[in-house]
DNA sequence: CAGTGGTCTAGACCACACT
DNA sequence: GTGTGGTCTAGACCACTGG
């Protein structure tokens, strides 16, 4: 990117710490991503050589900043004809985040209401679902998160309490995904999650505000690092009339 | 792959068209996927320049294929450490199938019963999803589809009439994708759903076989081509009591 | 046909993990 | 240190689109 220019001394400008040098095809799929979207539908970009050119970068480069824009749906590639930009795009693709950011990126101001906080035996489905032994403990926090003041999810988070010393005395009216990440080092990276449509009983309508027996969305999570162990099981709840998952998905491969 | 020998005549082995030669890495993908499914979890596996070698082709190539897996989490990568088998994945990525494929992928037997197929006015909601004129005409067929032989699913699909000419003379207790594309040249690569929870109305309920009020999945589709562009609306309606929806996320770049 | 994206190679250097 | 994955380059050829 930068000066092709053997070296001015200085590689890292505008007051980048010089530790955090981001690879060069990172840095250019981010600007081709918000070039692409600046432009209208079925635009033509520059062929992949003229990009390398443009930003002194070699071809294969460009290509892995394009793979990763295609993949994500800002792009398409036509064999033989170039690539363009993809109709605006209103679903992104299916990504694993917390509520905070899900309610954020709804255009939400994320609420939280906590109703229990307490230490126990994981029991049989939880052990499982974190390897742990039945009557290891775990630790559960039960929510009532808010958009915009109003309820709008009842969530169940149990994590291992082995892995979270003092978490209990800890504000959790704030992202706990971000306490978890920051003061645990618990990286989540990937989850198995299961979809399903129910009825609400009783006690979970009137927290949520509504009438027993309306649709709700349950989401059973499990939260796991890079390698694939779990950290933890999260259950949501809700309300089917102001949630809807909007996802973009693609064909996969053979 | 195969020998890295110059031409042993038959680079094609086991009955393959010789036009059909698929990428290397593509078919290193295959071969490799297949070998991590057979080992444990956490099992490394050979390091890029091994594999390399052992395939006959460039570190490069396997960087292509492994970094497909990853992606789809049948790997995971440590960088300094290795490459290694990720725990036994449940839940495929989310991807754009079919209801017979999705079945078929359950190991369920998918079946058909045609309610309704007619041709009619757009409407103002599907003309502006198919991007049609309002009173442009439109084929659409309703399906009760089943699981081994019980209700599953309540499906409408709507096309644009002008792209599907004589379809409604056709046996549609087929797969209709595989109409479409065979016949049809429509190739659906890409979509954007929107899931939402429901109660079932009476008509519906009856047609799936439970109780007014019964929770359902409901998933409003746009089924569209490698350029973007709309080539089908379908609802379909699940009974939340036979169907459930599992998918592996990840966390996103940036 | 010229021009595009798709595939593949060989080689270099860097950043990180593990011992 | 040694070895791993991560990044990047320069160049070659193929397969496809579209005039």
């Amino acid at each position: 990117m930068n000066e092709t220019a053997p070296s001015t001394s200085s590689d890292t400008a505008e007051g980048e710490v010089p530790g955090s040098q981001r690879p060069k095809h990172a840095r250019l799929r981010q600007r081709l991503r918000a070039e692409v979207q600046r432009m209208t539908a079925h635009t033509a970009l520059p062929t992949e050589r003229e990009l390398a050119g443009q930003y002194g970068v070699s071809r294969s480069t460009v290509r892995q900043a394009l793979d990763a824009l295609a993949e994500s749906g800002v792009v398409y590639r036509v064999h033989g004809a170039g690539t363009f930009a993809a109709s605006t795009v209103v679903a992104k693709n299916l990504t694993m985040s917390s509520f905070t950011e899900d309610m954020e990126a709804r255009g939400l101001v994320p609420g939280n209401r906590i109703l229990a906080a307490d230490e126990r035996e994981a029991g049989r489905q939880i052990a499982e679902e974190l390897r742990l032994g039945e009557s290891d403990p775990v630790v559960r926090v039960m929510r009532l998160r808010l958009a915009d003041e109003w309820p709008m999810c009842l969530e169940t988070v149990h994590l291992p309490a082995a892995r979270v010393p003092g978490l209990l005395e800890r504000d959790l009216n704030d992202s706990l995904y971000r306490i978890l990440r920051a003061e645990y080092g618990m990286r989540l990276v990937r989850a198995e999650q299961v979809w399903t449509a129910v009825s609400l009983d009783e006690r979970s309508a009137v927290l949520l505000g509504v009438p027993t027996g309306s649709p709700a969305f349950q989401v059973r999570r499990v939260g796991m690092d890079e390698r694939s162990r779990p950290l933890e099981v999260t259950t949501g709840l809700y309300r089917a009339d102001r949630y809807e998952m909007r996802v973009a998905v693609r064909r996969g491969l053979e």
